[in-house]
DNA sequence: ACAACAATCCAATGATTATTAGAATGTTTG
DNA sequence: CAAACATTCTAATAATCATTGGATTGTTGT
């Protein structure tokens, strides 16, 4: 009468596998903002691009990510948005119980005030009617992937070299890949010094996706 | 000018370890019903009572789980809804994307449409009009623990002692622990011989409650 | 205090996994 | 076709993990 239904679990055990890793979830935290190659995967995460390889290949065979050749390059991306909601939330449940976790990142949130659903809806309509300035400090690869509505691009590399487009008298709010990601942060060093009225949002796209807030594309 | 943000993800690739062991997901799965001691857990799934203490243990390291002692023996519980909310959203991106799994529960899901928000509405007002009646399969402390809304109890073990008390002329509906139980299709298996117009749902209360869908508690 | 029981700790085994070096594959460009 | 390049494959080593048996801890009931 008893079946084996163990099956099952080792199955979903290999999704598990896939991010058991260090390393591949910060191939999956990238891949979740945009698609990109070994190379770039490598160099983003200061990786043997061999190494790269092999733990893209893991995460391949656990279907969370496809690849693609273009030319001499492999293009991987995610198999699908609810692997970046995994992603997620693991980190959330991460974020939840693991007091070292939480300690960890108390450098960066002490700055940052937790964000509600209607702060969310207000710094739309903000930005909608340019009371505020969102900015995008990410790669624009990834800005045109997807972004906050009503933002704009400004990768946190030509941020100096593009200061005139931001004006001094409307409070700037800068984002990047989410939680972990420092570039808005190093945006907020580099404004603030120069007199901007500038603050940050932890939220990345993926968490500003899975509270089902909406995104533009292209 | 480069941070070392690594440790972030070492911390929440401990997350990702506790749960790429097969064993720990059947525990993680049992637990998300309701709290169990060490030895109902090793009973239910035929383990080594030491080898679930020490998964138990693992998890516990992960903060996915918390103990506590009542008189011998040791209780462990989730430490958070989040947890089972995890477990839910793992089966789920393994359910879409490994073929291998969609394979395997083929049999058991062949006989069940899928679910949508709607029929789950329907579902509970139908219960709670007495058009349908809901049973709960699962054993009664599970039960006691959270169940779906107009939800009886009727164990699967009961269930050919308390047949009196289903009546024949209305449609039953099982559920058990969830997509990986076969509880429900059991009941169904038993009822169906019997004349009874009965059909399972495959959501247990985390697929349930995931949803968005309110429980019953007490 | 002692016997019975639940659970954990400890140590040892074999089985996986991460990582790196070197060789090999596939694609573009001259 | 050959050279350059991006990526993967193969093989090897060190590190980590799962599992089991035996000893140990903590609790209950006598």
């Amino acid at each position: 009468m008893k079946i084996e239904n163990s099956i099952f679990f080792e199955q979903v055990a290999r999704i598990g596998k896939a991010i058991s890793s260090p390393k591949r979830l910060e191939l999956l935290n990238l891949l979740s903002q945009s698609e990109k190659t070994v190379d770039v995967l490598a160099v983003e995460l200061s990786m043997d691009i061999k190494l790269a390889s092999a733990h893209l290949k893991a995460l391949k065979e656990a279907r969370l990510v496809t690849a693609r050749r273009d030319g001499k390059f492999m293009v991987y991306r995610l198999s699908g948005q609810d692997v970046a909601t995994l992603w997620v939330t693991l980190r959330q449940v991460a974020e939840a119980h693991l007091l070292e976790l939480r300690h960890a990142l108390g450098d960066m949130t002490s700055t940052t005030a937790t964000v509600t659903p209607i702060d969310r809806m207000q710094l739309i309509a903000q930005a909608e009617k340019g009371e505020v300035i969102v900015i995008d400090v990410r790669p624009s690869a990834e800005y045109e992937a997807a972004h906050l509505p009503f933002a704009r691009s400004l990768p946190l590399d030509e941020l100096e070299a593009r200061l005139e487009e931001l004006p001094l008298d409307k409070e700037v709010v800068a984002y990047c890949r989410g939680p972990f990601c420092i570039m808005a942060n190093q945006a907020v060093a580099t404004l603030a010094a120069k007199g901007y009225q500038i603050r940050t949002i932890r939220e990345g796209i993926n968490e500003w996706r899975a509270s089902g807030m909406p995104l533009e594309y292209a």
